[in-house]
DNA sequence: GACATATGCAACCTCCAGGTTGCGAATCAT
DNA sequence: ATGATTCGCAACCTGGAGGTTGCATATGTC
């Protein structure tokens, strides 16, 4: 999951995709510095990690974001950092 | 800095920091299955990437969690889910 | 001092993520 | 039907991430 988004193409084809709406593979390889081969993986790799969804329409394949995914590890992150916080106070309260 | 949290071992290390406190090297080495070598390279990654801070104590390196990057990760993922949604309502004006 | 503990440094190895190339197949336009 | 797009498949290549091993260096303990 967050390796999905711990990669510099994939990134930036999020952030493309999380500001210009859906979009066809060959669109999504226009803007960057790679071959269609390589975005194709990377979509897919999103795909597997449920991060991304695709349709065909036409001779396209029309991608776009799942953001039910975004929330959850916003959910994730944010029960890390309650839980450091609770570590932190049992640890105060021992030593102090 | 998604990349410092995309993988295995270092999830791990931060989860166990998130909900231990902060721990040394050696006992962070203990709940791994890999050497402390590589313990230590995946924290001083983490630390480069902002997640982490270290401190010595006496022989010991204690480390722990900087939690205002995990605050700084959520805020980023909070305005990707948002930026899409006006994408999509923007797409549907213009379509429907 | 002698010994154990906790870490640092550096060289080395292996595997796969990220990327490319070449070709074939489906879809649209004229 | 012919050509132009858009995509899929498969083989291939390469750098660096993740890991290990061996030794050196501080710090604590007796």
């Amino acid at each position: 999951m967050f390796a999905a988004l711990g990669d510099r193409t994939r990134l930036r084809l999020v952030m493309r995709l999380c500001h210009d709406g859906p979009l066809s593979i060959a669109k999504l390889t226009a803007g960057t510095d790679v071959t269609r081969q390589a975005v194709t993986k990377h979509l897919r790799l999103m795909e597997e990690a449920g991060l991304l969804r695709a349709a065909r329409r036409g001779r396209e394949r029309v991608w776009e974001l799942e953001p039910e995914r975004l929330a959850e590890a916003r959910r994730y992150l944010e029960i890390i950092s309650r839980q450091w916080d609770d570590a932190l106070g049992r640890l105060g309260r021992f030593v102090g």
